[in-house]
RNA sequence: GUGGGUGUGGCCUAGUGGUUAAGGCGUCAGGUUGUGGCCCUGAAGAUCGAGGGUUCAAAUCCCUCCACUCACCCCA
């Protein structure tokens, strides 16, 4: 038997309720912040992602669902958002447009992983990234848009924690100094943390082992030894957090995995611990656009994964809108009254009024099991005396009523 | 990529070496003429994840693979 592939889902009808939901509020949301909606390739460009992401993360080494196509292009699938924005924005010279330009994105993303709870090969993430201003006013709208968002998702038990990791003029210094404190700690250190202090310093923050946590406790912090633009810029951005009441906390061990964040980094979790329980994150990427080859220019987003708001979801209890359902079956009986059934539904559904009818030649009884089954408002009933008097029988699913009406006057019935 | 757990009709579950794999939910049909929901009756639906092995005999024991799942790595 075929199965969907590895990591891959079906979001079957009586899931997409969730999905509907997430996807209206994400719009919503974005409207009211002035954010567009962006589509970019699936694939792209290879080194796109090389370039942006990080040669030496883990997503570019050993992540990317990469190819090569009939015209020996270098092709990978998407493993992130916010690259192909950039690309976006550069090739249709939207620095001319007033900036920021604020753009977002509900997409699949690719990823070659250990399918986990919360974590699969294609997912999907909703995004936005405010690209041009460097000002702490446009990471302060993105954190509260993202924290907003949760909010009207229902969402309320999460924590939203931030940090800065400085720029390019000031992060060698302390990559530097966390380099030389962790150097003294070698023969104490796991061994996935050795690995970390060659390849991936900042990481070392993030080592879940209980051996290792001594070390990061104590472990320079970030935030002192910010350069002068880089502390206001985070001073500020507390200070406007603090104006608008939007509860965060300082993190020292946060640090994302993508290597072009530079100042504001954040994430936000839910309360549960657990392993993939980071619900979005992001930051400010000032470098990105530059590195693949646009003129400077300072951005911020922040990308979410559907599919772990709808596992915060179910596990809270919130219920979502359902998605709408026909309201009307139509049943008949015999051959005459059958055809006057086709014509009947066709003519409701060109009013606007949904319908199944039924097919096949069962019983009255299976047919109004299957409306009960439908869980329809009314079944529209038509045998041979209806059709002779031209009128027809309507029940009232949810009660036990029914009533024979004109045929003509049916639609304005149903319309009320 | 590393390590643990699991895999029985569409779904949930019983069965842990021995006759035709049991039940619940769901589906479909019937309970007399054209009426659903409750109830009753019946039916369909399973090569017991796949392949190999041990045995007189395997859903049950062993191996391999696949998938799901949990943790790590990493990330949404």
């Amino acid at each position: 038997m075929y199965q969907a592939p590895r990591g891959t889902i079906d979001i079957l009808p009586e899931e997409q309720a969730y999905w509907r939901f997430v996807e209206q509020q994400a719009a919503s949301i974005c409207n009211l912040y002035g954010y567009e909606r962006i589509d970019t390739p699936v694939f792209e460009n290879t080194k796109l992602f090389a370039r942006g992401i990080g040669d030496g993360t883990d997503i570019v080494e050993k992540e990317m669902y990469s190819f090569k196509d009939k015209g020996d292009n270098d092709i990978t699938l998407r493993p992130e958002g916010t690259a192909s924005v950039c690309r976006a924005y550069i090739e249709h010279g939207m620095a001319n447009l007033p900036q920021p330009v604020k753009l977002y994105y509900l997409t699949s993303i690719f990823r070659y992983e250990r399918p986990q709870a919360g974590r699969l090969r294609e997912h999907h993430q909703f995004g936005y990234e405010a690209i041009g201003d460097a000002d702490p006013v446009i990471d302060t709208e993105v954190i509260e848009m993202a924290w907003r968002f949760f909010q009207s998702l229902g969402l309320k038990k999460l924590s939203v924690l931030i940090n800065s990791i400085g720029c390019k003029k000031c992060r060698p210094n302390y990559l530097e100094t966390l380099r030389k404190y962790y150097q003294k700690h070698t023969a104490d250190l796991c061994k996935d943390c050795l690995t970390r202090l060659e390849r991936n310093t900042l990481r070392l923050l993030d080592c879940k082992q209980p051996a290792c946590q001594q070390f990061i406790d104590s472990a320079p912090k970030s935030v002192d030894y910010l350069c002068e633009d880089c502390g206001q810029h985070f001073n500020l951005l507390q200070k406007y957090l603090d104006t608008i009441g939007l509860p965060y906390s300082v993190n020292h061990k946060l640090v994302r995995g993508l290597d072009y964040y530079t100042r504001t980094v954040f994430e936000i979790q839910p309360e549960i611990e657990g392993g993939q329980s980071t619900i979005g994150g992001g930051g400010r990427y000032d470098n990105l656009i530059s590195e693949l080859e646009g003129k400077p220019t300072p951005a911020v987003g922040f990308a979410t994964g559907i599919e772990r708001i709808i596992l915060n979801l179910k596990r809270e209890g919130i219920t979502v809108p359902p998605v709408n359902k026909p309201s009307v079956f139509v049943a008949s009986m015999g051959d005459i009254a059958r055809e006057a059934a086709v014509k009947l539904s066709s003519d409701l559904r060109q009013a606007g009024i949904a319908v199944v009818q039924s097919t096949g030649t069962k019983s009255l009884k299976a047919q109004l099991r299957q409306a009960n089954n439908l869980k329809v408002q009314y079944a529209v009933i038509i045998g041979d005396e209806e059709v002779a008097s031209q009128t027809v029988v309507l029940k009232d699913m949810t009660g036990s009523g029914q009533e024979t009406l004109p045929l003509d006057c049916l639609i304005d019935r149903l319309e009320d």
